[in-house]
DNA sequence: GATGAATGAGACTTCATTCAT
DNA sequence: TATGAATGAAGTCTCATTCAT
């Protein structure tokens, strides 16, 4: 108590060290989580061996998470909700055209979540989605709502730059979404839906359907840039 | 069977028809199985309830299947007897343009596999394909390398006859297997990946994915005619 | 199976057997969870030792039922709400004086309550209502209000008969129901709240409680029939 | 203490302060132990719950009381505190009839026990008897017997003074204690056994059951004077 | 002394699987 | 062969208790 030693400064280190504990908890069991949601499906998934991983035991993860929904919607939240207001703004301010944007965004879409474990839930909430109702709604509002308006917007204004087609926007969107969701199963799908024998390159593979969705594959559609990519033979 | 003893001759009656009814046992398992395996999924499906629907006890089911993991194997197996013979020879003997072969095939499909209780494999097989991989190599086998194979050759044809650009043909097919393929999930309680407020119409839609695989989203790549076109090679 | 021996025999045999085990399992529950809810508790009872009592597991309690809860609303059922419909046939027809009535009524249920197990259980309600809002729901619903019908008839036929005072009957009833309770409460409180020392004989409590409910202890008003009580010394 | 030094000083005032916070503790976690033990019931009341109503941490209660069983036993026995030798006093000195000091006895109680948390204790013991045998002899010491020995003086004296029959005084207190115990348990939550519905008025349910302990509800033992009786000794 | 993060035994409940009949 | 009562391992979640800070 009268100790030399300055008080703050070892009160700081003592707190330190627990805090920081305290505060790199949710994260390892996000991530833990993460990991096992991916693997092994929702329900598949024990919270004890969700707490394992993280280094904890069962209890502990019931101080951050109040039940196993919970813990699932963070995951969902710090993986996949975070980032639309991100894209939406890059949405605004993207000055280039309907071709660019779109091969940047797919292209973004799948280094950032395609690629990432994130791209995990995408595929368990598609395979799981009978069961647990709510965690169906909560995904609908947090990633699916946002995901489709997003979409739209690009559709909206390449049309209004005269560059794209005033298609359907209630079917337009699914040309898009399409590929995306089918790269994401065939990444989780071990191979039974792709075929496993194909290495697929997802960049290639995207490069080819931005193709596809903005050309078409008759031959009666010139494409307009043939610089860079494999024209007929 | 054929016994002179009118007694057993009674048996043998009585016997035939539960011999019968227990021929019939394993197929009406398996057909309660797929639907409420495609209904909730692997983990949430009670083998209880698989055998109410059936019309038989609990215990009955595990005189067939000695447990649910081969049940479920067993449903996948059962279902997945190639159409495909039947395609190849239809490919083979089409004499529209590619465009209507198209159509044809994706609106065929739609008909014949997506709008059946067949569909519900492929959505089993992608969301269940982690917890199996033993099946993945046997689904891949008898469905995927056989699906691909004839989307190849429509590509294929319709670049022999100058109709279609000639793509990447590792990479063209997903331009139409995807579109499929999410109708699929889609149907299958992808409520959470589509818009659920959105009435998704399957005729519509591949009539717009169609479109777009054909002649894109881009406006510089413009329809050849609005009325349908009938260019004979 | 062409056995001489008679089948159907055999299988009511087999059956009986069974079925006599199923038939006996709730009752055999029922009395288990009796027991343990009036010594120990509801919530500090649990199923497992309901069902180890029973001679079962813990798994077969819930084959009969459904929740811990529902098994407290069948002790309670069983023990005790049954038995109003007996007692409101009882007064209907009861022929005697208010007095004899009033006599009859508590002796009777304290032989056909009190002195058993089911009094443990008004015990365990007045212990943790606070907690179970739902059981407190079905008490009252199932056995507060038809025992204070119950009193409140009793009440209304002495006034009707001219041998009781028209007393308000919101608070008349306590006047009865008090003793009991008391009485009851003595028993299960292990002798915390009545005197441990005190050998209390509940036949001569009752006839004491009566004696005072009717003729208070006050000497300004005299007993009508002094032929089988005490009077002063 | 006073040491010379001046920081020790302001340390001893820090402290003293300190002291005086944990010496005030104790009674802090007593008195929120008490509160929610009475409504909760033992098994249902968490220490975290007592802890923080206190103002402290959960760690800081086990400071103090090594269990949840110890802090319940130190909550009953801080509670028994005797008001006996008071109320001895004023029985000894009363002047009135049976009548007035019966009518001032059970209003008295009401309003320095029955109306204040100190009920909590009796309701406490009667509710948790059987899990805490040991206290059961306390509580009989301090509060049962002296209670007792009070109702039969009271009595006595009304015998003494021709106002009461001579009843056998073992069974006559149970006609004055059990109508208190009853509207004690009914206050505490005993919703479950009381009805719900009814506002219970505690004075009105006074008036009422001393009327009845007097008098009786028989028609054939007429009230004296329906008058406030003012008969001197 | 005080804290509160961490623990882990234990509660209720589900359901795949077994087996006596 | 067929039944369905019975099992018990496993799952989610709670909370009294401990202990590093």
């Amino acid at each position: 108590m009268t100790s030399p030693c300055p008080l703050s400064q070892l009160a700081g280190c003592v707190r330190a060290k627990r805090e920081r504990r305290k505060e790199a908890r949710p994260g390892e069991l996000l991530a833990a989580a993460l990991d096992l949601f991916v693997e092994k499906g929702y329900a598949a998934t024990r919270v004890e061996e969700v707490a394992q991983r993280a280094g904890v035991s069962k209890g502990t993860l019931f101080l951050y998470f109040s039940s196993k929904e919970e813990l699932f919607k963070a995951v969902v939240r710090e993986n996949i909700s975070g980032r639309f207001a991100e894209w939406g703004e890059e949405l605004s301010t993207f000055e280039g055209t309907s071709e660019e944007l779109l091969r940047y965004c797919m292209t973004s879409w799948w280094e950032r979540v395609g690629a990432t474990k994130a791209s995990g839930i995408t595929k368990l909430m598609m395979s799981e989605a009978g069961n647990f109702p709510e965690l169906v709604r909560f995904f609908q509002q947090e990633v699916v709502q946002p995901g489709n308006d997003l979409i739209q917007r690009i559709l909206q204004r390449g049309v209004h730059r005269g560059e794209l087609r005033a298609v359907d926007p209630t079917y337009g969107i699914y040309s898009i979404l399409a590929p995306m969701v089918f790269l994401n199963m065939w990444k989780h799908g071990g191979g039974s839906c792709g075929d496993a024998r194909v290495d697929l390159n997802p960049p290639q593979y995207i490069a080819a359907q931005v193709q596809t969705i903005l050309f078409g594959l008759s031959s009666h559609a010139p494409l307009p840039k043939p610089d860079k990519k494999k024209t007929s033979a």
